[in-house]
DNA sequence: CAGTACGCCTGGTAGC
DNA sequence: TGCTACCAGGCGTACT
């Protein structure tokens, strides 16, 4: 599931695959997944724009096309792209296919069909909803340790579903928010008022680092996730927790447990991630 | 306002 | 074997 490293990934490959191709004609196999036009409309707008490149926020790409268009695309769980010799057969799961002048063809493959496009000017993707909440960019410059003090003190909410909100910090998915909580041993249901200022101190690093290292291993390949170029991620193979139920934790050998917090599948360490404070 | 439950979707798999 | 039930979870929406 694309969380901020595979997005990220995806960015960079969009960008060496198409970055400067021109759209010549678009294809929608399914409307539903465009937010805020109709098929006809997508497909008049953009035929005939290039592809100038693609930026991120958060996990949102932002295709920036010429004449001051951007399509705000959301990869949601299974979403993807890949780049085609124009009259490859469209594999079941292909739901638009931007045809380029140069022979190749830009598809867009989302098995569940949870993602999503919209278009807007360039310069207003912050009137999309979910980007016009956004919480800052977890990197060093943006993610501030007094900002975190502000928003977790604030917050009765248990540290996990907290995590995953992005009005508070952009990107984290359910993977990195288990990796991020077991690596600063927090108890994923520890509420985040409950922090100490040196647990969100560690936490922050953790954060960042965490998904500094997952855009270096290409991201973290889980399920159906693959990058533009149809590779998967590597990162799956430095995962501490997530998806390791019953295995030894890596710290101190106690078995890692999975609990359903907040709808989602949560994995910790009941020994090294405390429920009680410190 | 803050917090929570559900719907959107399909493929894979556990269980009978 | 073949069927059903459920799980995976990001995010918008509806509700308390």
């Amino acid at each position: 599931m694309p969380e901020l490293p595979e997005v990220e990934t995806v960015r960079r490959g969009l960008n060496e695959l198409v970055g400067g191709s021109e759209i010549k004609t678009i294809e929608v196999l399914y409307p539903k997944m465009l937010n805020n036009l109709t098929a006809d409309q997508f497909i008049a707008t953009l035929s005939g724009r290039t592809i100038e490149k693609v930026d991120r926020r958060g996990k949102y790409l932002l295709i920036r096309l010429s004449g001051d268009l951007t399509i705000v695309s959301h990869l949601r769980m299974e979403g993807n792209y890949d780049v085609v010799p124009e009259g490859t057969t469209p594999h079941k799961h292909t739901h638009i296919i931007f045809h380029l002048t140069d022979g190749r063809e830009l598809r867009y493959n989302d098995t569940r069909k949870f993602g999503r496009m919209a278009v807007v000017n360039t310069g207003d993707e912050y009137t999309v909803s979910g980007l016009k909440t956004i919480g800052p960019e977890p990197t060093e410059k943006t993610l501030k340790l007094e900002y975190m003090e502000q928003i977790f003190a604030k917050s009765k909410k248990a540290v996990k579903p907290f995590l995953l909100d992005q009005s508070k910090i952009a990107g984290l998915g359910n993977i990195y928010a288990d990796e991020v909580l077991w690596m600063s041993k927090i108890h994923p249901e520890r509420p985040a008022n409950s922090l100490t200022i040196a647990e969100l101190k560690e936490l922050r690093s953790n954060i960042i680092l965490e998904l500094q290292k997952a855009i270096a291993g290409h991201g973290t390949t889980v399920h159906s996730y693959s990058n533009a170029y149809g590779e998967a991620g590597s990162f799956q193979n430095q995962l501490n927790v997530y998806g390791r139920e019953g295995e030894p934790c890596l710290r101190c050998g106690t078995p890692i447990v999975k609990i359903k917090l907040a709808q989602r599948g949560t994995h910790f360490c009941p020994n090294c991630q405390v429920l009680t404070e410190e």
